[in-house]
DNA sequence: CCTATGACCATAG
DNA sequence: CCTATGGCCATAG
């Protein structure tokens, strides 16, 4: 399937309604944006952001609640500050997963 | 068309 | 917890 804008934009959408304070994973994000099974395409999308982008991509982890992203150290210091405990990369899914 | 490459995922051992 | 495996899917060459 093509990329539309709109496609990506379904999914900044819902990256952006991700609450302060909780993570989602790239698989949730897909499928939250109609677009199952498209995880992989999520983690592309967002490593394309420009980098004063005001969309909270950092609040998106994998499916193991952890960072694996090349911008880790970024990453981890703005959820600290959202008060979400980190440990060796990992965050408690069962803890900190936004469930709508 | 074919292969390679990811900010991925589920499952099995 | 860890590795291995197969699947996933848009892009690039």
């Amino acid at each position: 399937m093509a990329l539309s804008l709109d496609l990506k934009q379904s999914i900044w959408q819902v990256v952006a309604s991700i609450p302060e304070g909780r993570i989602a994973t790239y698989g949730q994000v897909a499928s939250m944006a109609g677009q199952p099974g498209r995880a992989r395409w999520v983690g592309r999308l967002l490593s394309e952001l420009p980098e004063a982008t005001t969309l909270p991509w950092h609040r998106v982890v994998n499916a193991s609640g952890q960072i694996t992203n090349p911008h880790a150290m970024t990453q981890m210091r703005r959820l600290a500050l959202e008060g979400i405990k980190i440990n060796n990369l990992r965050i408690s899914l069962k803890q900190h997963q936004w469930q709508p």
